[in-house]
DNA sequence: TCAATGACGTATC
DNA sequence: CGATACGCCATTG
């Protein structure tokens, strides 16, 4: 069986350049409706490098990590590299909102 | 056990 | 738009 977190990264993966998620949008879309929380405590614990971590946001738009974190900062330059419009710590995400379309999903996913 | 915690979400004011 | 309140849930101590 697969764990809840490699279906979270697998959901993250999928998300392309210049494109954000929200933690409950991940998890909604990793089949855990009402995890949220759990999303950011995946994210926040690996290290591998092909996983856009930085690409999810609160459902606001705005950068979750404390301010007080180096992390804070370094995901909000990995956006704007991205070319993603951020207005002090929050994403456009009229424009940059992610919207994977259901064949996307059958065909990196198994379910 | 149980209370506290957190890279959340939604509703209100 | 910013602040607060409360719901939700796995993890921690």
């Amino acid at each position: 069986m697969e764990s809840n977190e490699q279906r979270i990264l697998s959901v993250v993966r999928l998300i392309p350049m210049s494109m954000v998620a929200s933690y409950g949008q991940v998890a909604d879309l990793a089949g855990l409706p009402k995890r949220a929380r759990l999303v950011s405590k995946v994210l926040k614990g690996t290290n591998d490098k092909e996983i856009p971590w930085h690409r999810i946001v609160s459902s606001q738009g705005k950068i979750s990590i404390p301010k007080s974190l180096p992390s804070h900062a370094l995901q909000r330059q990995l956006l704007l590299d991205e070319g993603v419009d951020i207005k002090g710590n929050s994403v456009n995400m009229a424009k940059h909102r992610w919207q994977p379309s259901i064949d996307t999903l059958l065909f990196q996913l198994s379910y």
